[in-house]
DNA sequence: TATAATTAACTAAACATTTAGTTAATTGTA
DNA sequence: TACAATTAACTAAATGTTTAGTTAATTATA
């Protein structure tokens, strides 16, 4: 097929992808129409004429990064059928979503730290979506003996925070380890690798401890 | 002493409290010089007088809630000679440093997921300093042989995450309780309680395991 | 001590720039 | 040709910043 000169589908999608990274950048303030049209190399009126405004563009953007992120974490968890297995699933697909789409931690802290000021139905409904799927892993884990009572929100919390804050701050991190190399900022740390260290501490705070059957007395 | 109608000294506080409270809530850029003008009782060019521009009052303000916070923490943790308690004594000064100071938490992460944008300095090191307060207990811990091997960061995130995003998404866990019910959003969680579970869990984490001592073979 | 001189605190209005959004014209394509 | 995709040029409103001037407080001096 030859190349088309024309095409919207592409164009739309130069768009939703220039804007996402700039919006993750730099926020949506500051994040100007113009920014957007010059790095997509396409005229600003094509904004408008495609998003209608400069928020329709940005909730674009966002319910496109939550529908795939819900999407691939309730895929997932499908994949085990007991409660240690769904949380492995859930943290290693979120962390590996943040790692694919890097700007999403990003847009996401500056979405909560705004209470969604600039989408706030999508992005609650998305949200409690999310936080939904663990609560249910917890609650099986619970009823099935096999994981201590717990407070969701904070298990929530600490899996979101720690990857998303490890996600936005890697730049950060690895210019304090020039700066002061003495501290180890796991500026060198694989996704994988804090994915997995998450799964084993958090893993660490549920499970219910069980030594006495490893420990026989003669 | 007559209470003065001009004082330098009230003025330029009630304009940072002000700008603090303003900032944290929409953000750098969606607050205006107006707005904090207006806010504070006080003509705009006051903000200018003092503060230079908008920027240097941004600065203003963060470099007071980051250098509060760090002499906060910092004297918290002399307060105990055991890598527990000083742990302990972290994550409740941090905690209740984020509910006395409830604008700060939206800010971090704001500056955290813009990698310092507005003031990249300031900003670094006193994150690192901070970093650096409770690096320095997990690694006492882990050469007393009490505390396991341990990726600093994460432990840190896990902390600062769950903490800050607990009090900024406090409105949008309220609201979602209130929709739906049958989730527990932590709604009614107050900072001591969040503070405690933290450290319960992070305990959990870390504490090298010594049931053998608990279990007598008789 | 009274008052003139000086400085600090503060204001009103204007300026310069940025920016979201529009309009009307143009180009490519089915 | 008809319609969708795209653009250049433009506008109105907002906003950071400056300027020029005013009022209150402080300090020096006669």
């Amino acid at each position: 097929m030859a190349k088309q000169k024309r095409d919207a589908k592409v164009t739309k999608a130069k768009i939703i992808q220039n804007a996402m990274k700039l919006f993750s950048q730099k926020g949506y303030d500051a994040t100007t129409a113009d920014d957007i049209a010059r790095e997509s190399d396409v005229n600003k009126a094509l904004i408008y004429y495609y998003f209608k405004n400069k928020a329709g563009l940005y909730a674009n953007v966002m319910s496109g990064l939550f529908l795939a992120i819900r999407e691939e974490i309730a895929e997932a968890d499908k994949c085990c059928d007991n409660p240690f297995g769904e949380l492995k699933a859930f943290i290693d697909t979120y962390a590996r979503y943040a790692k694919k789409e890097p700007f999403f931690p990003a847009l996401l802290l500056r979405e909560l730290s705004d209470n969604g000021a600039h989408i706030p139905d999508m992005m609650f409904v998305s949200m409690l979506n999310l936080f939904s799927l663990l609560s249910d892993i917890l609650k099986r884990g619970e009823e099935q003996g096999i994981f201590k009572k717990s407070i969701p929100m904070v298990i929530h919390f600490m899996i979101l925070g720690t990857i998303n804050l490890l996600v936005t701050t890697e730049p950060l991190r690895k210019k304090a380890m020039e700066v002061n190399a003495t501290l180890d900022t796991c500026s060198e740390c694989s996704i994988d690798e804090i994915a997995q260290t998450l799964y084993t501490n958090i893993k660490q705070i549920l499970e219910v401890p069980n030594n006495a059957k490893n420990i026989t007395c003669a």
